[in-house]
DNA sequence: CGGGTTTGACCAGCGC
DNA sequence: GCGCTGGTCAAACCCG
């Protein structure tokens, strides 16, 4: 939050954040964890400790291998092992994988952050874009009364449903950050449309230091406070990109079992260029040189990701990136709850 | 005043 | 059918 209201354009893909007690910096992106090596004490393969030893756990480079060309291109382009996050394997999400993230990965070789067919086509075939003109309308129109809101009251109800099937197919990237902000940057403006308590969480409507003092204090505690504690429900924020037409949407919330650590799920491809990068932050930080090689930087993460994973890895399914530097959490991370709700199988995925 | 946040209400999906 | 839950809407509010 704090950081947020400095400079919302500006995006530092280095940025870190100090965590309370070890002063460790943090990337926003977990891809940068080998670059930001230099100011960790614990070398990426220390960082996999635990997830490692877990052979129901692919890595990030056991998955890359599925794609040689996509492993090599990013062995090529970032110069580093790709250990240094782990991506849990995706999983299906219930589509039908029609969105062809392989095809978006492939056409957007040279064209990063287009609206790329699977987007463009799935917003002008159910009128997504449309739909979101039509609520910026409404959002500025005075509410009109109940009276007149049947033919409203089914219109929405199809476009929600239209929604809610849309929403399925668009390619959901969760990171798992240990920070103490909530809504971490990432280079691009964000609205916040709601916010929502969950489920599973002994955490109630509070800012995260307290959090970690609670769930100390939980921990410690006897069944009695728990259970008075299990009233509470921790807190999801809803996000949308708000460049317009622009359907991208994040969710930010904290971790059920360890709440110094953020869980951010991006949902979407933005059709747009990153407002930070036009203004040469996150493309200053990277060599030009990688920037040309990779065609990624001028919309981060979702080109990132589009162009380095393989096609199996995108469309209609959610893959979780852990960048925690603690191996101690990493070994506890796979039992998150929340983790197991955005990706209700994804500790069964891992394929012989 | 414009843009962002808060927050109660609403809706759809799902399990029982 | 009912209750629970996640996701979204939108009026009211806040803030620079």
């Amino acid at each position: 939050m704090s950081n947020e209201k400095e400079d919302p354009y500006h995006y530092d893909p280095f940025h870190y954040n100090i965590q309370q007690g070890n002063n460790r910096p943090v990337s926003v992106f977990p891809f940068f964890n080998d670059n930001l090596s230099m100011y960790n004490q614990q070398t990426p393969a220390q960082n996999l400790q635990g997830f490692s030893d877990d052979p129901s756990f692919m890595s990030f480079t056991d998955h890359l291998h599925g794609s040689m060309d996509h492993y090599n291109t990013y062995s090529r382009a970032l110069d580093v092992s790709c250990s240094s996050s782990e991506v849990i394997s995706p999983v299906d999400q219930g589509g039908s994988g029609k969105i062809g993230a392989g095809e978006s990965a492939a056409t957007n070789e040279n064209i990063p952050s287009t609206p790329n067919s699977s987007i463009s086509n799935s917003s002008s075939n159910d009128g997504a874009t449309e739909e979101e003109s039509g609520k910026i309308k409404k959002h500025k129109q005075p509410k009109e009364s109940t009276a007149d809101g049947d033919d409203d009251g089914d219109a929405k109800k199809v476009s929600k449903t239209k929604k809610k099937e849309k929403r399925k197919k668009e390619p959901r990237f969760a990171f798992v950050t240990k920070s103490e902000i909530d809504h971490l940057e990432d280079g691009y403006r964000w609205r916040k449309y709601g916010q929502k308590a969950v489920k599973n969480s002994p955490y109630p409507r509070v800012r995260c230091v307290s959090l970690i003092l609670i769930n100390e204090l939980y921990k410690s505690s006897n069944s009695h406070f728990k259970k008075n504690f299990s009233f509470a429900r921790n807190c999801r924020s809803y996000y949308r990109c708000t460049t317009q037409k622009c359907m991208v949407k994040k969710r930010v919330e904290r971790s059920f079992e360890d709440p110094s650590t953020v869980i951010t799920t991006y949902e979407g491809q933005h059709n747009h260029h990153c407002p930070a990068t036009l203004r040469g932050n996150a493309a200053g930080m990277l060599s030009p040189s990688l920037l040309a090689s990779t065609s990624i930087g001028q919309s981060f993460p979702q080109d990132f990701l589009t162009h380095f994973l393989p096609p199996s890895n995108q469309g209609d399914q959610t893959s979780i990136f852990y960048q925690n530097q603690d191996p101690q959490h990493q070994r506890y991370a796979p039992e998150y709850g929340l983790l197991q709700d955005l990706v209700p199988s994804f500790i069964h995925k891992k394929q012989p």
